[in-house]
DNA sequence: TATTATTATCGTAATATTGCAATATTAAAA
DNA sequence: TTTTAATATTGCAATATTACGATAATAATA
């Protein structure tokens, strides 16, 4: 089919599988790491840093967009593409979350 | 093209995005979840206890298996599915380390 | 206003993912 | 050895993802 049957799980489980489905590309990671490296905003560069096309890496940036892990003006011509601090923290806790509930040992 | 162009990525941003990849979905999650919460290595009623027909179930395990989470027995009946605590601390190693890079805010 | 640089959108192709029914395999139990 | 329970594999359909060329839209600059 294609499509997860989100229905059938929690909040949670639905909302770390969304986070990690806008991780699970080597392109995002890249441009989520760049765009940290940056002392300012500039963000014209992605394309000759990352190595994708402009149409592709415009699609990546509207992904991480999606869920809200950019901040910035996003209009015209030399747009500033922040990542979002608040969002960023809360993913953060949650995978932490995620990583630190399960710790049992059986095998 | 639905693959992505992993040659000009470093590898430790292939390893993030396909270790992402395997949390992307969130039956995948609930696995993890159900796994770790059994007092011991009881793993025969995933597919009662997810929801998702058995077939489905095993491939979301071999996903899960194929990055090296899983340890136990594999073989026959009666598996013993467990979460590998090595594999499992390097991941969350990596993820920490990815979320505690990026911290820089420009806007 | 016309040009230019930057980003977004559309259309398309190739491949991946998700899920299940049918069936096969495996190993223990009868 | 046959049966049975548990898991794996195969085949398939529906949908998603990745990527790019062509083109449109936007806003600053000449």
């Amino acid at each position: 089919m294609g499509i997860s049957k989100s229905h059938i799980f929690s909040h949670q489980q639905n909302e770390l599988a969304l986070a990690a489905k806008v991780l699970a590309n080597p392109a995002r990671i890249a441009i989520l790491e760049y765009i940290s490296k940056q002392d300012s905003c500039i963000c014209t560069d992605l394309v000759d840093e990352i190595g994708l096309a402009q149409p592709t890496i415009s699609q990546h940036l509207n992904e991480i967009k999606k869920i809200g892990l950019l901040t910035g003006t996003f209009e015209g011509k030399n747009l500033c593409y922040c990542i979002d601090q608040e969002k960023w923290y809360a993913l953060q806790s949650l995978f932490a979350t995620f990583f630190s509930t399960i710790t049992q040992n059986c095998c």
